[in-house]
Parts: C-alpha cells; sequence; structure tokens
DNA sequence: GATATACGATACTGTAGAGTTTCGGATCTT
DNA sequence: AAGATCCGAAACTCTACAGTATCGTATATC
C-alpha cells in the first residue's frame, strides 16, 4: 500500500494482462494531478458543469488518456473525492494546548481556513450529484467532513477527560456544530468562512454549549 | 396586489400587446400548479435530472404551454422557489408559551416538520444550480430558509425582553443555530431532520447557548 | 538504436434534453 | 352559435457533452 497506490476504484480494465516485454510503461505517477484538476474544475463549476475535456484541458492531458483510466466521468469524480482523504488530520498533531478553547482557537489557522473552504466548494459542486448518488454521498462525508468531526470528537474527549467539561456532554452532537454552521453558511448563505466567523462560533455557541464561557484571548 | 398575482418575473412577452376583442383568456389560474410541480420534480430528482418535460408530464400541461409563460426552465424555476415564501410563518401565529424551550419545542409540531423536509429537499435538488447562479441562491435562501430563522429572531428576541436569556446574546448567531444543523444533518449527512434530533438539538446545543438548561418536559 | 506502447490532440458518434413548431380540440367572448 | 385564441400532445431542431476512435509524437525498454 504504497502513497500512490491512490484509488484504482478496483476496476481492473485490461483483462487480457499481455505480457509488456517491450515499450511504455503506463505512467501512473500523473494521476494525482489528473484528480487535483478534477477537484479544481468541481469545486469551480460543478459536477454537472463540470466537462471531462476541462478537466483534460486543466491537466493538460487528453481525454483519451482520462478514459484510459477511469471508465466514466463518475469513477473520476469518486476517487477525486476519496484523494481528498489523504488530508485527513492526524490525531498526533492535534494542538493540545491544555484548554477547549485554546485547542479550538489553535485549529483555525489559516492553512486550515484555506483547506476548509476548497472543502466546501467542492461538497457544493458535488450536491446535485449526491443527491442522486449515496455511494458519494458517503464518500463526500468520508472524505471532506468526517476528518474535521473525528478530530473535533478528540478534542471534545481531550477535554472531558481533563475534568474541563461535562461528563455527560453528547460528544456526538457537539461535534457536529461546527461544521454544520460552516458547511451552511458557505453552501447556502455564501458567505465566507473566516477566523472572525469561527472564533464567534466558539465563543457564542461551542462554549456555552460546552457549559463554559467564551473568552477573548484569541 | 392579489394572491393570484404570483411571480410575473417581470419579463413582459407580448410585445405588441394587442387587443383581445374575442377568444379565450390566458388561463393563469393553473400557474401554482405547474410551480407545484416543479417543486416536486425539483425536489425528487435535483435541478439538474430535471427536465421540463416532466414537469409539464407531472403538471398534466404542455410543455408548449410551461414555455409560453416562462422563457426558460431558470425562469420557471426561479419562480418556483419564490412561491414557497407564501408559506411564510405570521408572526401572530408564533407560539408563544412563556419560555423559551417551550416556544422552540413547539415549533416543531409534525406539520411543520414535514414542511422542513420539503424545504431541504428542495434546497438540496438547488445546490449545482446555486453554486453558478449567486440570484437563485439569494432566492432560495429568502424562500426556504429565511422565514424560519426571522420566526427564530423573533422569539429568541421574546425571551430577551422578559429576561429569560441575556440581553447580550447575539441573536443573529442564534437564529442560524438550527436550520444550520438541521440543513447539514439532511443534505451531507442525509439523516433524518425529526422530532428526536430537534428536540435534542434544543436541549443538547441552543439551551446552553442561550445559558439556559435543557428539560425534560417535552 | 529499434520497437512497442502510452501519450496529447483532435475528429468523430450517439444521446439527452432545451427550446420551437405544428395541429386538432377545447373553451371563453360576443 | 361563431370566431378568436388558448390548450395539451407530440414531432421536430439544435446544441452540448459523454464516450470512442484515430493519428502523429514522445519515451521507456530492450
Amino acid at each position: 500500500m504504497t502513497q500512490t497506490d491512490i484509488t484504482p476504484h478496483g476496476v481492473s480494465i485490461s483483462v487480457t494482462e499481455a505480457s509488456p516485454k517491450l515499450g511504455r510503461k503506463r505512467d501512473h505517477t500523473r494521476d494525482p494531478e489528473i484528480l487535483e484538476a478534477a477537484l479544481d474544475v468541481l469545486a469551480e463549476t460543478g459536477f454537472d458543469g463540470m466537462t471531462v475535456d476541462m478537466v483534460a484541458a486543466r491537466a493538460k492531458a487528453g481525454k483519451a488518456t482520462l478514459y484510459r483510466r477511469w471508465p466514466s466521468k463518475n469513477e473520476l469524480v469518486l476517487d477525486a473525492v476519496a484523494l481528498m482523504k489523504k488530508a485527513d488530520v492526524e490525531p498526533s498533531k492535534l494542538p493540545d494546548t491544555g484548554t477547549l478553547r485554546g485547542d479550538l482557537v489553535a485549529m483555525i489557522k489559516p492553512p486550515s481556513i484555506k483547506d476548509g473552504e476548497r472543502k466546501l466548494s467542492i461538497m457544493a459542486g458535488l450536491f446535485s450529484m449526491l443527491w442522486r448518488n449515496p455511494e458519494l454521498a458517503h464518500a463526500a462525508n468520508a472524505a471532506l467532513v468526517e476528518p474535521r468531526v473525528a478530530a473535533n470528537r478528540i478534542l471534545i474527549q481531550r477535554a472531558i477527560d481533563r475534568g474541563e467539561i461535562s461528563a455527560q456532554s453528547d460528544v456526538e452532537t457537539l461535534a457536529l456544530i461546527s461544521p454544520s454552521m460552516a458547511a451552511y453558511r458557505s453552501l447556502i448563505l455564501q458567505k465566507p468562512v473566516d477566523r472572525e466567523f469561527l472564533i464567534s462560533l466558539i465563543d457564542e455557541v461551542l462554549m456555552p454549549a460546552f457549559g463554559l464561557r467564551g473568552g477573548d484571548p484569541v
């Protein structure tokens, strides 16, 4: 399971599997580039606005090359979304400031905000598709949202463990607040999910919901 | 401004405006039926999956009839979404139980839940479209979400006025919590926004955020 | 360096659906 | 009742795009 072994989506095209004694090997090193291009186009135009030609052009690849690797636009997008999982937050890299609020604030550094914005764009682009494709809906949630929710879960659990917040707290619901409101704000209100918003979210909603008071030290 | 004067979307097609001395008048009484059919199809298949033929079939109308009234599928959908505004919650009909929690719980009676589900379906169907059409995004928010947020604002303001919750409460942010989390749960998690969820939302998130304790008397 | 193969570019095919036109029948107006 | 106009149905055109096929070029393997 190497790093480059990304998302073969299980579809083996070559049935004959003839022995390639001579010639050129299939260059799979460009797969991630193509998938990233697909994500860009997806985020910019949405699934239905997105054409395979756009993706090919963006990746400077031939359309035929894309079809050599993915049997359809659907599979391409599915793989592209799956690629996002690589950005999973490692538990060991989570902030550990000693207070829940400190941890939450530490989570919203600029690179994280930008990453979040891209994920929301991709999510928005997927939506019409999502509605008719439960498999994709699940994959999208797993790749785009669940990592952040999982991180929140860990931070909250830590706060419970050190007695900062009540052990009766509903971790599952609480971990969903921030992603929920960020998604709504971005996807529906089409307003930016910036530091100011996230801070006010922490102080106005999250901290009270944890039974704590929001603070000013940012 | 009569009741039936729904959504002329400002496009006057008849340039000549010749005097129709004889014959049959255009039957605009069916416009709402057609728009409701459009909303149904939209909720079921999403904007991009929706075809004008589907809408015509559902409304038992000819496709030509639709195009006689709306210049394009876009305008049709725009008008259909605008139609939803009719379901605006009248402030005078809002519950007034004496406590904020009582009011909030009273808001989630079954018919309201069903209405909310339909709105979320429509919202989901619109999404890919929304992404490329800010005008529609605004109209959708105004018609589908804003009414509920406005109702929440009123309930919260009342609670402030009678001293139940702090006057420093951020009404705007707090009014958004419930719609945000409901939308996220439905659109992204594709889980039902049912009474159980809404109650736990009130008790686990809203009430603490208001500085109150959730109660059991449902 | 020869050769087989993958590559990017581009031309092509097939289909689905937006929007138009046509037409016989229904219905409002006088 | 008569005539003008609207209706639903269905056939039609046109365009966009998914997916395929072709071709000259580039490159890895031998």
